[in-house]
DNA sequence: TAGATTGTTAATCGATTAACAATC
DNA sequence: TAGATTGTTAATCGATTAACAATC
């Protein structure tokens, strides 16, 4: 099974949905795709072809209404679906402050589970929609208690790739490190 | 300042090295295009496109070799190169779990500014190459503070975007949560 | 009406793919 | 030599950009 193809603009709409909630909280009524391109730090053509799905939110000569677009955007990203989640592997000091950093963004659920308690039996008897992976000792065999379990997203934040066929969102530390490293890299040499 | 263009194939060295590294380990001689594709999940002509410029190691009718190839890449990241990192916000009980995480990828110095003691001061005189941000408060302070500094590259994991003009990585926490929850919608949409 | 700004088109650019000649 | 596999090309695809007509 391959999973669905998402596009450049599609991959964008969290940072819409960022953006324009900061807008509707500071109680701006309407956005222009300048503006709005400013922000993300995009062009304004980019933006225009990103929302031009959400055709109810634009009006020529005005811009865009911030609530219908954000409400639009809300709908297709899912935030109000309530989704559970699980983390993998955290430390239980650390527990406490994870649910904070992921609360508020569509997650109506969230628990833990240790790194020494018999991980990858509890894995398998997953229940729950998304699982978090921050450290596991043997690849081979989460991968197998993830597919076992029906967990339909993974947010893999180990040092290796995992290969599943549900949505699974890739981010190994070292890669991020080494990708940065080479970009201050390229930095320098451009200065030079 | 605009920061230095980076190609997708450059984008991809990263995950060559950490995968080459592993054939290294296996005492894995050569590699071919087609074996190496299928480890990191793309086509044997990205392969070959990604490793056009490294000549050195490839040879018609036989392969890459994996040592050469390592090395060029390994030099081209600039993993030898011993960058120092200071985390900045992370919460105390965890320090030791993230120092063990980003090991071992050129940071040859390692430090940490709890989040409770006069952080934006601090970050102004920071004398490091690289700065990972786990949590702050007032995003422009922290921002101001880090032009101040001489930081040459910021890794970002707040829950917004900085807009510095040296190289940044920005990875919202919420945003990777909810690209994952559309990821997940798509793919039941499409099993239907 | 005049000014502003979207929606949409055509041109351009970069990345990917398929094919195959070169060559080990 | 025969088989394998790179290096490289041309075709295709998707994303971005610039421009402007439509229209509020």
């Amino acid at each position: 099974m391959k999973t669905a193809y998402i596009s450049a603009g599609a991959k964008r709409l969290p940072r819409y949905f960022r953006t324009l909630r900061e807008c509707l909280m500071n109680g701006e009524i309407k956005i222009s795709s300048s503006v709005l391109a400013k922000k993300l730090d995009i062009t304004p053509s980019q933006v225009r072809a990103d929302l031009n799905r959400y055709s109810g939110a634009g009006l020529q000569g005005y811009g865009y209404n911030v609530k219908t677009l954000y409400t639009e955007i809300s709908r297709d990203l899912g935030v109000g679906d309530g989704m559970s989640a699980v983390i993998i592997g955290a430390e239980p000091s650390n527990a406490p402050h994870l649910a904070t950093w992921l609360e508020g963004r569509g997650i109506s659920d969230m628990r833990f589970i240790l790194f020494d308690e018999g991980i990858y039996s509890k894995v398998e008897k997953l229940d729950c929609d998304i699982a978090l992976i921050l450290y596991c000792d043997d690849k081979e065999k989460m991968q197998s208690a993830l597919r076992q379990s029906g967990v339909k997203g993974v947010w893999n934040m180990t040092q290796s790739d995992f290969d599943l066929d549900i949505p699974t969102v890739n981010l190994p530390v070292g890669d991020i490190l080494s990708a940065l490293m080479y970009e201050i890299k390229q930095n320098e040499k451009g200065e030079k």
